[in-house]
DNA sequence: CTAGAGCGTTGCAAAAAACGCAACACTTCC
DNA sequence: GGAAGTGTTGCGTTTTTTGCAACGCTCTAG
């Protein structure tokens, strides 16, 4: 869409802080792309950048614009995907942004299926920590978001969530393997594997702890689900997962995963679901409807509560 | 906004039918209003328009796209607005949809307050019947909606309704001026006054009237308020109003209102709002925060349910 | 305190895009 | 069967945009 080069100038020029380097990556003269930027604060009456010595900043008009703009953008994408879906194409893009517990597993083999079903859809899946979330969607940077334990829900539009105890993971015979369910002091007496504090799981054991005055020891903490995994797959010590992964990453492990006691660590919550007030593209919106059928047919598997 | 320039000519091709004819009204060439289009069926990939011997039409994708382009003007409407705001001058423009039955009194001055208030707010106010006011609003053609008893509230966002009991009116010395309510077939006994039947207080006598199996006469009827209004301070027949419309009207002719009994004629409602989905640039916004919060007054003059 | 690097901005000529004019092919209606 | 309407296209002209170079400025390092 050439007619709209002007935002994708401005979304540049706001990126790089500076329209020379802006100038740089788009393949142009800066003295051109000055021009069209103060063309546009012509026209709009305002400025919409700051000028600092060492480049350029948004003000308050700007950021009102690019928040505009960028709503602008991806609505345009919608209408493109819409577009090619009634001419009987199914094409377009989905962006992603996912918690780290969620990039194994469950989601790679969902995308597999529906890429599977529509080859002309192409998929972009990025690892985001839960207060990052929201940053990714209200920058339109993703369109669907898969979050375990979001920080905040502000500008997110829930499209379903799934119930997720916590569970223990351990070696068929570690003493608390027999168990039907542990209680959170039980696992603060052996050496843990934990992951980093920026994951929800994290942050309910963390949460919970603290409450219950107990001490949890990471012998090993690491923000790498990768891993987590293969550490997990050996079985070296007590780790933690959710419902989703299990039955998944420990096939060939012998190993063995107890719930913690839900009056210990409450229950977390795998939230999906999309910038608030913004009507998905195509793919997207498809791809969310798949997802969720799977999850429900998920919660066959899980205890009742 | 000189680069979103093709978007205004899709609209207006649309609007008009014909190529030619959209190029007069645009003060350019058909033939480069032509290849403007072209330029972006090429870039869309498709066809946006269907052409006839006549001229050309809409098809699918481009109702899609022309949905989107309305949005997308409208939203930056807004923007400009919100950043004319921040600079401390309060301009802009406020388009108003509303019901014959509301065109008089209250709203005139409820503008006039405003614009007293703001000189620099301009605006526009379009009389639509019940069933058009979702027409006006989608089509962007109005920001905000005063509705007496709309059709459909789809798309419709309600900001405030207000209960608007219907009254009849007469002469002092009118057999029914003396009682504290009337029932419908008490008025149907004498020769009315009636609106035309897209008004919604036309639909509400009516259909009570054929649930209670009674046949309203109507000797006069228009579906031009001045006229009704004229018509009804010479008090020569019974006629019908709403609550926020008396007390304005009759001042100076002794005329009389009685409500009628709510069990025969249910109570209607205007409904003050905007397109779902959308947010109102600061002019308008503000405009419908005053216009609510003098209705929340109002109550104040009507008796409890 | 000064030299240099980086920034946004502007004058001017060249390149690119858009435009108006005229003509063509086509359908519909009288 | 012609006239009037439609969308479309080739071509010369006009308008707009771009690239190049230079200017004035601020901040930083020596």
């Amino acid at each position: 869409m050439r007619h709209l080069l002007p935002y994708k100038y401005i979304e540049e020029i706001a990126r790089a802080g500076s329209i020379r380097k802006a100038a740089e990556t788009l393949a142009i003269t800066p003295s051109a792309l000055n021009r069209r930027l103060l063309a546009i604060e012509d026209e709009l009456g305002v400025a919409i950048f700051e000028r600092l010595a060492v480049g350029v900043r948004l003000n308050t008009a700007g950021e009102i614009l690019l928040e505009h703009i960028r709503h602008q953008l991806s609505d345009l994408e919608r209408v493109k995907s819409q577009i090619a879906d009634l001419s009987g194409q199914r094409r377009g893009h989905v962006s992603i942004a996912c918690s780290p517990e969620l990039t194994g597993g469950f989601l790679p083999s969902q995308v597999q299926d529906y890429q599977h079903q529509f080859p002309g859809v192409t998929f972009k899946i990025n690892r985001r920590f839960r207060k990052d979330i929201d940053l990714a969607l209200s920058e339109h940077y993703s369109d669907v978001a898969f979050v375990f334990e979001p920080a905040k829900l502000t500008d997110f539009q829930t499209v379903y969530n799934l119930r997720q105890p916590i569970h223990c993971v351990m070696k068929h015979n570690h003493p608390l393997a027999q168990k039907k369910s542990v209680r959170l002091y039980e696992c603060a007496e052996f050496p843990l594997l934990l992951p980093d504090v920026s994951w929800g799981i994290r942050h309910l054991l963390d949460q919970s702890a603290s409450r219950l005055g107990l001490n949890l020891r990471p012998v090993v903490q690491s923000d790498a689900r990768e891993f987590l995994r293969d550490y997990k797959r050996e079985g070296g010590h007590l780790a933690f997962e959710i419902p989703i992964n299990l039955n998944r990453d420990f096939e060939p492990g012998g190993l063995v995963s107890v719930p913690i006691d839900p009056l210990d660590v409450p229950e977390g919550f795998i939230f999906v679901g999309h910038l608030k007030g913004r009507t998905l593209p195509v793919a997207a919106a498809r791809f969310i409807e798949q997802v969720t059928t799977k999850m429900v047919s998920l919660l066959d598997d899980l205890p009742d509560q």
